[in-house]
DNA sequence: GTTTGCGTACGGTCCCGTACCGTACATAAG
DNA sequence: CTTATGTACGGTACGGGACCGTACGCAAAC
């Protein structure tokens, strides 16, 4: 999706094509250094080498910016099917870099926006937290087909665990997201939760 | 503790005591409403029907100012014990008014800011979020000791995974706790991780 | 009367969004 | 090829508004 504005390409200068990204790459990175509230216009244009103008030439305001930003972010590749549910999750969220495809940071900069911008929250749930969600959803669903997790398990609730406790980790602990956490958390909470013990009878 | 300034106490007009604390309430409401970034000194006088020199007269800043109206919070009493880890751990954490004891806007207020405030974040986290941790575990540590659950077990971890769930369904998902969640949670996820099921051996 | 309280008004700064200038680039006409 | 036209672009300046922190004037308690 362009910006918001249709040109009929006539006569005149083209508009660089590669520009609107390079400007949305600067708006996430400056999200996750300073967060919305702290986000200005002016630093977005100076650290992409644009001006003021150019960037009001494409997006109507700053709000309209940040959301295109958020919603162009790219979603969490599907993790290949290794098997079995222990190394499906081993491989996609138990390395190193998983901290940076959760851009921890970005969210951060953006939780606190969210009450008071409702176009931006829908966004930003819909196009990014949704789509990272599915990723880890789709490694339950096919334990289930597997028949390694019970069909009765609700997987909504199963597939929240694991970004909850790094989201928490990192954010409200304050504490570093290494390795050794994540497989703790792979390995004492989600795999126990994923298995075949009964779950308890609510009341 | 008093807000910052200390004053020899000799003649004159005496500052009313009560003032402080409705300050320091009105920050957090503000806090919870707004935002960090958001928060202005402004409406912190206004709402508390003070003037703005008022405010600067007992702390030297905003930044001081809210560091001490998170450092002042109460904290969550240690919830009695009932006899057991499902008992204790309904009664103090399935009622509906737990989400206003998480003080979920609060925290969704603070998190942006918590990377550019050190102290503020030194604050939030040793007198606000560590006190209420310490609430749940007193709960595991009492289930430890009664041999509800293996001493080997990690505490830290077990502890977090509660209002890591609450905290990202509320902050991040968007979605209400509901009194159902709560029991969900409970009964799907903390319940069965606190019981006697073996943790797998890692690797 | 002195000391401390309180409220209003103000300076300075920051930031959003707009207007304007001169230039670079692309097409169309001669 | 040369010239004219139209658009994109960087840079700067500006109006308007919000907000932090302070200066001043006055009232209340001792």
């Amino acid at each position: 999706m362009p910006p918001a504005v249709e040109s009929p390409p006539s006569r005149g200068r083209l508009r660089d094509p590669g520009r609107d990204e390079g400007i949305r790459r600067v708006v996430q990175e400056l999200l996750a250094e300073v967060g919305y509230d702290r986000l200005t216009v002016d630093a977005v244009a100076a650290r992409a080498h644009a001006s003021k103008a150019t960037i009001y030439r494409r997006w109507p305001s700053k709000a309209e910016l940040v959301i295109d930003a958020v919603g162009c972010m790219e979603p969490l590749p599907v993790p290949p099917d290794t098997g079995s549910v222990e190394e499906d999750l081993r491989q996609a969220f138990a390395h190193k870099g998983v901290t940076k495809e959760f851009h921890l940071d970005l969210v951060s900069g953006l939780l606190t926006a969210l009450p008071r911008n409702p176009d931006l929250a829908q966004v930003f749930r819909d196009r990014f937290i949704d789509p990272r969600a599915r990723a880890m959803r789709v490694i339950f669903e096919r334990a289930v087909a597997r028949g390694e997790i019970p069909p009765e398990r609700d997987l909504d609730l199963l597939t929240s665990v694991f970004p909850a406790m790094v989201a928490h980790r990192s954010l409200v602990a304050g504490r570093p997201v290494t390795v050794a956490y994540l497989r703790a958390v792979l390995e004492q909470v989600v795999l126990p939760l994923a298995g075949r013990q009964s779950p308890r009878s609510p009341g």
